[in-house]
DNA sequence: GGTACATCCTCTAGCTACTGGAGGTTCAAG
DNA sequence: CTTGAACCTCCAGTAGCTAGAGGATGTACC
């Protein structure tokens, strides 16, 4: 049986997380002791485990959500499984996209700067006209 | 004059959104109509532009107020903007080699899928397994 | 002048995915 | 039995918007 503080350390988990996740119902309510506190068995440990590592690797908690769904019903075809996880590749590979776009376009401020001062600044002048870009990078952040 | 809504059609801002600047103070408070209403001239105009672009390109709304104050104040050196967009540079490249290893792995993920039933599924089965995962892809999403 | 209706106003709440803190209780070791 | 770390609940805050309620204003047309 581990506390809510092993569990944490064990999936390299904020304690608050965990709880939030339980709020959510990400994670089941787990047995308490007579006082209270939360303590949970190896199939927790697994199921957020999983969840950790699926948004590491950038699911949204709702595709993960689907993804732990699927996982609960072994009898079903996986194509749906597939789908998600295709659905997050294609995502992987837009920001991708944008943020070459991004990273040609700073980079090519940075370089233009001369070092004088901020009213001949590069960075500035690129910032207030956008024609002087050369990539698309609409859209915002990342 | 422009309107709100017309400011916003120029610059590709949902009109809520520059209300929202106005209140946390990136956008001034602009002159009013004798009915309330706000009017904007081509100085807001560019603020706004410039706000925009920056965001476009990722900056946070913090280091906008920042590269804003520089492009205030012509004389001073611009090597603080300058640092500004190279901190920025190097945030966008460490998302993007982070990207790339997500890339790999969800592509691994794909790939090796079947098309079975979710009970042989790959894409679960990765999840469930982190050392399955032959890149590093620690931290969590983007 | 009157009317229709698009646009504007303020205010509040919601989104994702957590994170932090206040103020108080429980557990385990010694 | 005491100590102190770890636990509890509840509330608020983060970034950067976005949406909606309920009502006022501006403008074009007759």
């Amino acid at each position: 049986m581990l506390t809510i503080g092993s569990l944490a350390q064990k999936t390299g988990t904020k304690v608050q997380t965990i709880r939030y996740y339980e709020q959510i119902g990400m994670m089941p309510e787990p047995g308490r002791t007579a006082g209270g506190q939360r303590r949970y068995g190896d199939p927790e440990l697994d199921r957020l485990a999983f969840i950790r590592h699926a948004r590491q690797l950038g699911f949204s908690l709702e595709a993960i959500r689907e993804l732990l769904d699927l996982s609960d019903q072994p009898d079903r075809p996986c194509h749906e499984a597939d789908a998600i996880a295709r659905r997050q590749l294609k995502q992987v590979e837009q920001r991708l996209a944008r943020l070459e776009a991004l990273r040609t376009e700073l980079k090519r401020m940075v370089h233009d700067c001369s070092g004088g001062q901020t009213a001949d600044c590069r960075v500035l002048e690129v910032l207030r006209d956008h024609s002087e870009c050369l990539t698309d990078h609409a859209g915002i952040g990342a």
